[in-house]
DNA sequence: ACATTTGTTGACTGTTTAGTCAGTCGTTGG
DNA sequence: CCAACGACTGACTAAACAGTCAACAAATGT
């Protein structure tokens, strides 16, 4: 048994059902099974914990939208990979996307460094300038095209959340909104 | 002076710094310079001040939008201007901007009734019908429309707000992102 | 076998918090 | 002129909170 796991998914749960400050750290604890002291030997204060679990999620994220979209022949089969599998690791993760978004739009957000945020936007910037340089996509700024495509994502997915569609039809939805977006960006 | 008004604008400003819990109705009180029996002379509790605030700031948002984007030409035109009009009053409303966002990825939204939302939301997609009827727009849902824009909307403002383009470039950039938006769902 | 570190516990504490309340003050209407 | 009323006050309280700590348990190294 991983304690600290435990209380990384009691903390997950509760933070979406009650947010941050609405969730003492002796429920987190109760709920992960632990005693309250288990969870200061693990995060040193309760603000420490909120930064990790983010710190977490995101990392468990970018490796899979990485895992899944590497290995495409085009440039546009790479980006449509990448919206697809961030799509569905939002659907199957709905607790952990809503608690990104809630920390994102949080005061929270300003413990990331901004360093960090860059570095792990870079790869993303990267290829959406070599779609530039080959003349795929509009000669815009990259982060505009990026908090387009992100803005987008986002949307969609909060559509698809909202409205229980099956999954042929989520797939389809899925699928039109990045025509969608290619044409936007094209 | 209306000291309810004082304590909005008080908690408005708190809020976005510490957010909604990290920011004690006492230290609201304080920044208002009211006594701090009377934030609870005009809301019983505390989330009945985070519930009133939001509620205030979104009838503002709205009326402005409204009274701008109407008495438009064509159908096209009314959208853009509901798009722009929403921009500029974000850019020049950041903190309201920014306690929005914070309350609707928060367990707050959750008291926010339902029905209420959807009478919000009933003008515009009446318009989004009207445009689908006429053959202007793409048939698809108007929720999913609806979605599509108002999140490219909210991209765009954060890509403004964290750029400190001048007056001009900005004007250039909303009216650009427009015709992209507009490429996408016509 | 023992020593040392690492994990775990839950009762405890000092502080902070939302919310109360008894009472003051200024205004309005009879 | 004064009665009634709502706005307003700030000291107060009961509860809740993050974080501590001394003690114990299990694992690890020697």
């Amino acid at each position: 048994m991983d304690k600290k796991q435990l209380l990384l998914d009691a903390a997950l749960k509760l933070f979406v059902e009650y947010g941050f400050h609405g969730t003492p750290t002796s429920l987190i604890a109760k709920e992960a099974g632990v005693a309250n002291g288990t969870l200061f030997h693990y995060f040193k204060t309760k603000d420490e914990l909120v930064v990790a679990l983010y710190v977490d999620i995101k990392s468990r994220m970018s490796g899979y939208v990485f895992e899944h979209a590497k290995g495409q022949a085009t440039f546009k089969d790479t980006i449509k990979e990448q919206y697809l599998a961030s799509l569905y690791w939002a659907l199957d993760n709905q607790l952990q996307f809503r608690f990104v978004e809630q920390f994102k739009n949080s005061p929270y957000l300003a413990q990331i460094a901004p360093l960090e945020i860059e570095a792990s936007l870079k790869p993303f910037y990267d290829m959406l300038n070599k779609g530039i340089k080959e003349k795929i996509i509009k000669p815009q700024p990259v982060d505009l095209l990026f908090t387009l495509i992100s803005s987008q994502t986002y949307g969609i997915n909060q559509y698809l959340i909202s409205n229980n569609f099956p999954k042929a039809k989520q797939h389809q939805l899925i699928s039109d909104s990045f025509e969608m977006l290619w044409a936007m960006i094209t």
